[in-house]
DNA sequence: CTCACATAGAGAACAGTGTTCACTTTGCGA
DNA sequence: TCGCAAAGTGAACACTGTTCTCTATGTGAG
């Protein structure tokens, strides 16, 4: 009965994806945080109150639309990580291709990338449901994590013993929590990596590496293998 | 006679001051983004028109509190910059002891970074004020892959097999720019330590660490001497 | 087929915002 | 001491998100 899909219905559905549509459009050539319902409500020839109907508040719109893209982002990620590992690579070529996807997503979907990371919207606060949604996307880090291990491409011992005690204590925390087999030292191993892809987008994103290098895959694509390098065994 | 400090001078500078902290306060405590200049000018007891004597627009005061927030990260590092480097500890040693510098006053100043690194406040455009304050920071990585350049403490050959040639020449048009003597491979290393150290940071402000690893130190610490050993000679 | 009712929408209103403009007070320099 | 620029005021304008009352209208039950 959740999916009683009558006319109305229907239309309700319509025009909830409208109003997104014509908010995604606001938001990516004013930039975001300056979405104004009263502009998209204009925009689609409808009074401001209308709006309320489909979403209570404006950060209900907000959460929708982050929801949305973490959704778009997921989905991408997933996709590479599934159609890479059944051409048979290993974990590490498999992490590199999604790696480039997320990249490759976030700089075609500039908007998008600000309103899940900028930390900090006017007025905007968190929910349950965008935390769910990032951790959702964050599940294929762990995964690859895991495969790595078990194709024995990590030097799981000698990361581990470079942990000091406190911080191996956290990760074996985590890793408990995972319910995957994930050693100390492989979970540290792949913050490492998760940090540098982040930071090397955020950088490039907001404009903080200098212009010859702006914008370079080749410049990801090193810094992530140059950590790589980092967890083999064969050092 | 640009330092005549009549009274009135003195004054005028103190109310802008003044403005400034009352701005910070209000943005720490309801989030940078809502800086609403009503809101300070009632604050201060004064009529919102009277600010318009000190900044000619929000976006004016925005810039200059961001200048600021440069002004004192800049500070901060460039202290422990001197004192690591006068300490004689070696290039890597001042690096992470400026890294930890750099993370700590992140932490200690969420608002200030918040309104340097996030990506679109509401209407706010990058001015070449916040870009040269930026740029005064960028420098001291510079100055420290120079240090350890000289220092012998990288192996500037291998990594600079490691690039592909575009990269390579990116790296080098920059290099030339910065007026150091910067051999391509040790810029790429450097880049690679910028995006550990800022991506690590950013992380995990934005609560994107599972929690048993938010807020460590050690775990900034462990990444970031896992880049650092990719770039030493004695692999 | 009709009738009741939930749904979708309109439009006015409220409190808040950044910004401008004409006006007054006040302190400094000649 | 006088004149003028700086500092501050208060009203106004065009916005914003949100709420409220009110009116159509499509839908499901009898």
């Amino acid at each position: 009965m959740a999916e009683m899909t009558t006319h109305r219905h229907r239309r309700r559905a319509e025009t909830e994806a409208e109003i997104k549509a014509h908010a995604w459009a606001a938001m990516r050539e004013s930039g975001p945080a300056v979405l104004s319902l009263r502009h998209v409500a204009r925009e689609m020839g409808m009074a401001p109150s209308a709006l309320y109907r489909y979403f209570a508040s404006r950060n209900d719109l907000l959460t929708a639309l982050i929801v949305d893209a973490y959704e778009s982002l997921g989905e991408q990620v997933n996709e590479t990580y599934v159609r890479a590992g059944a051409a048979g690579q290993n974990a590490f070529e498999v992490f590199m291709a999604v790696a480039h996807t997320y990249r490759g997503w976030a700089m075609s979907h500039r908007t998008e990338w600000a309103l899940i990371f900028s930390t900090s919207l006017p007025d905007y606060n968190g929910t349950p449901e965008t935390y769910a949604a990032a951790g959702r996307s964050f599940g294929i880090l762990i995964q690859l994590t895991a495969d790595a291990v078990a194709g024995g491409l990590i030097d799981v011992d000698r990361l581990d013993r470079t942990l000091d005690d406190k911080l191996r204590e956290s990760m074996r925390v985590w890793a408990e929590h995972t319910g995957q087999e994930l050693p100390a030292g492989a979970l540290a191993g792949s913050m490492w990596c998760y940090s540098v892809m982040h930071g090397a987008i955020s950088l490039d994103l907001n404009g903080q590496f200098p212009p010859p290098m702006a914008d370079s895959p080749a410049l990801f694509d090193s810094a992530l293998r140059a950590m790589l390098a980092q967890l083999t065994p064969t050092d």
